[in-house]
DNA sequence: CGCGTTTGACCCGCGC
DNA sequence: GCGCGGGTCAAACGCG
């Protein structure tokens, strides 16, 4: 009961590297497969895949140009390098869930890093980041415009430190989340 | 006063 | 080669 984590790992197993279970749980297409699979109206159906891919973990980032922040900085402190990590993503796992609210608190700390409107939705994409220190786990929250009721979290990284809120809030996101799974 | 949000600008990758 | 779309930063602002 320290770490709902589990609620995302739904205690399949032991989580392997990462603290976020769900990274065996929830990889490959699990997420839509297993949604999508019968009953979704019209809602994810409809989405593209490039609006949302998720990579079967094989795509794996190395954040090449997250820790010079920029290039515009000025001119790239650094430009010999970063070749060897070029395209490589973090795996990322998007969920889709039900909800009134975007803003699914997790349990984790979230500083908004920037929005932006997606070309095939109404709702525009917000950014986050976990504002703990060395924690650079990134997640993208998306309504969909067909169905409003749905949003779409994308969480990119792994968490590498324990959840900073009481778990009692769990059943406050159970309360305020469902998972779209009928 | 500290932290998080907002918002415009900038950069990069990809498709045409 | 250019344009578009997506992703990120950073300054300013607002709130607790």
């Amino acid at each position: 009961m320290e770490n709902y984590q589990n609620f995302f790992a739904c205690s399949s197993s032991a989580p392997p590297p990462a603290s976020m279970g769900f990274t065996s749980n929830m990889e490959s297409s699990n997420v839509f497969g297993n949604v999508h699979g019968h009953s979704i109206p019209n809602g994810f159906l409809g989405l593209k895949s490039t609006e949302i891919h998720v990579p079967t973990g094989q795509e794996v980032e190395n954040i090449s140009r997250s820790s010079g922040g920029f290039g515009r900085s000025e001119n790239e402190v650094k430009s010999c390098k970063k070749k060897y990590e070029k395209k490589i993503r973090k795996p990322r796992y998007a969920f889709q869930t039900r909800s009134q609210v975007d803003i699914l608190d997790d349990g984790y700390r979230w500083r908004k890093y920037g929005q932006k409107a997606v070309k095939n939705n109404k709702f525009p994409r917000s950014y986050y980041r976990c504002t703990h220190q060395g924690c650079n786990v990134k997640k993208q929250v998306q309504r969909l415009s067909k169905d409003e009721s749905i949003v779409v979290t994308t969480y990119e990284g792994v968490h590498t430190h324990p959840i900073e809120k009481p778990t009692d809030n769990f059943e406050h996101i159970l309360n305020q989340m469902q998972i779209y799974a009928p």
